[in-house]
DNA sequence: TTATATATGAGAATAATTCTCATTATTGTT
DNA sequence: AACAATAATGAGAATTATTCTCATATATAA
């Protein structure tokens, strides 16, 4: 038994879920890649193992969970991305030819300047805001390439 | 007739379209609710003189035309919004609560901190990046209150 | 004002996501 | 290890959002 199927397995006992094959084999997925996945990559990359409702049930399931995020490409394709504890807070770059997606990390000055400027949009928005999110739209290395 | 209608005309002769009335129908909208709209807020606004497959088909045109920008809420719901000149390059928050959504503008150096950022990003990615957008999501002043 | 090009309206078709419910798996308790 | 109770799954139907089709209507240019 691989390690990784042990990780799924922490992920799920450590907040108390029903341990079931469908939850693991979407985790292992995410573990496995290490990378931003859409449902169709989750289902070709799971080769029959995912039955596809089951799957959107999983994806909830597992977001209540707090395990994973979902977000949407700019194409409206949804997204899910494993919540390491670790790489927490980051933000997203979408190449517009191929619809890669690459995570970034801001640089820490810039992380927080952007959260005072928050705090000031909040002050006068009459909004509370607890969260942000900045993406980034291109192309990539490989698409520009191919041009 | 309102100069609202003339707005529109303007808008769409400036770039050589077809002035036909469902386009003008959904510039109008835009114009008078001056904020972004969902397509349900359109259908309802527009009480009936719009059709659906039409609406959808003028959304297209529209944004191919560069008269308006598409958009996607948290909760995967897709907005327009007017490409105002002058009110160019802005930023989202949205209510979680009640979906409501406002614009707002970058205080100028966090602007172009950011810009700056991105290009030190481009630079270390292998990605050329044409455009960003920074979305905040939050509770808004009255949804607050009813809490 | 007429001919040509273009857009519309109405509904069918498609795609993505959620729902239903009978069956199956998981878990805590003996 | 077996049982009962709870929770999740599988398969397909239902729903929702969006696009497509094509006959009809409208706009534009000459």
């Amino acid at each position: 038994m691989p390690s990784l199927r042990n990780q799924s397995r922490d992920l799920l006992s450590s907040i108390n879920a029903t341990m079931t094959n469908p939850r693991l084999v979407v985790l292992d997925l995410l573990l496995i890649e290490n990378r931003p996945l859409t449902i169709d990559q989750v289902l070709k990359l799971s080769k029959g193992k995912l039955v596809q409702s089951t799957l959107y049930r999983v994806i909830n399931d597992l977001r209540d969970f707090g395990l994973i995020t979902e977000f949407t490409t700019p194409e409206n394709t949804m997204v899910i991305e494993l919540n390491s504890g670790d790489t927490n807070h980051h933000h997203h770059i979408f190449c517009k030819e191929c619809g890669s997606i690459t995570d970034i990390e801001l640089n820490d000055n810039l992380e927080s300047a952007l959260e005072r400027e928050v705090a000031k949009i909040e002050k006068y928005s009459s909004i509370s805001i607890d969260s942000h999110s900045l993406e980034l739209f291109g192309t990539c290395d490989d698409c520009a390439q191919k041009t």
